[in-house]
DNA sequence: CGATTTATTGAGATTGAATCTCAATCTCCC
DNA sequence: GGGAGATTGAGATTCAATCTCAATAAATCG
């Protein structure tokens, strides 16, 4: 995310907690920034290790910030199965994208499509739900992804490694 | 789950271990019994305090156990969010039926759509990945539901409802 | 400004699911 | 019977996540 975007997320934030009668304090801003910096997903513990000793924070306070940002509508939490949860902040940028989950290696692909909303819609009132807070995650295999050369990180099938010549 | 299709889903249990070179123990059979006896999702702590004290088995058990129906394709694990994993038995009896998740109560119900299917592969296809192995949940409120009567205990409930007729 | 109130934080304790360890037990098969 | 290998269970261990509570920081009030 370009510093000008994040600058504004900043705002963003700042005008939630605002609202909510609480303080945008520098441990929040170091976390909104550390989060909000690149688009890579994350869990809450991945974060301790990536402050940095100035901007350092404790573990309580950044599940509780976690919390509020969820709260807010600006993270939101996904989840690949095998109970591995993780927290998404591209839904600032791509509202309505959803996820294709690599069974084997966890690779992750983000992607939107317009017909999945009707879908989506379609199901959902005809079971008698709301179809609001929409989230659609399909689990499926990347093995021509790997035999491309895409997905090094296969797990189940090691890169085959030539042994160097004697 | 009729009596006779108990017997059944033991059999097949039986054959998977067999195969395997694996034993089918009494505390297998137990825990198979349990599981397939009703179709109700579960978590692995849940069965602990339902076997009966003939049939005790251990925790360490009930985890293994789960693990080996799992690879057998006969329990799926499925996860609803907030970092909730269940187990489902009903793959045996509907194969292909996906999730409706309410964020609010965490009610779920099960639906089958012969048009997800072609979505799916469409979908998975298009980004490179091989649609086997699909798993489709949908968030969404039960809020109509709830104003209907139809969900009383809006908080910590779930229960299964029957597939739409198609 | 100084006092009071309220929000916030962090260190460490606690919880709870899930996994691991390993000695004892069980089953199969010869 | 006896050995090899599979299985089990009790308890220890791991790990994420939450909770507790005293200390701190910020806002508000008089």
């Amino acid at each position: 995310m370009d510093p000008q975007s994040l600058q504004a997320v900043l705002g963003q934030a700042q005008a939630f907690f605002a609202s909510k009668g609480l303080r945008f304090t520098k441990q929040r801003e170091a976390l909104v920034t550390l989060i909000f910096r690149n688009d890579e997903h994350f869990r809450p513990e991945d974060l301790l290790p990536k402050l940095s000793k100035a901007h350092a924070v404790s573990r309580a306070t950044i599940y509780r910030t976690i919390t509020l940002l969820v709260e807010s509508g600006m993270l939101r939490e996904i989840s690949l199965g095998g109970g591995e949860r993780l927290y998404d902040p591209n839904f600032l940028r791509s509202p309505h994208h959803n996820h294709l989950v690599c069974v084997d290696c966890r690779k992750i692909i983000e992607f939107e499509d317009p017909n999945i909303d009707v879908m989506q819609n379609c199901i959902t009132r005809r079971l008698g739900f709301s179809p609001t807070q929409k989230a659609l995650r399909i689990e499926g295999s990347c093995d021509r992804l790997h035999l491309l050369g895409s997905c090094p990180n296969h797990k189940g099938r090691k890169k085959v490694v030539r042994s160097p010549r004697r």
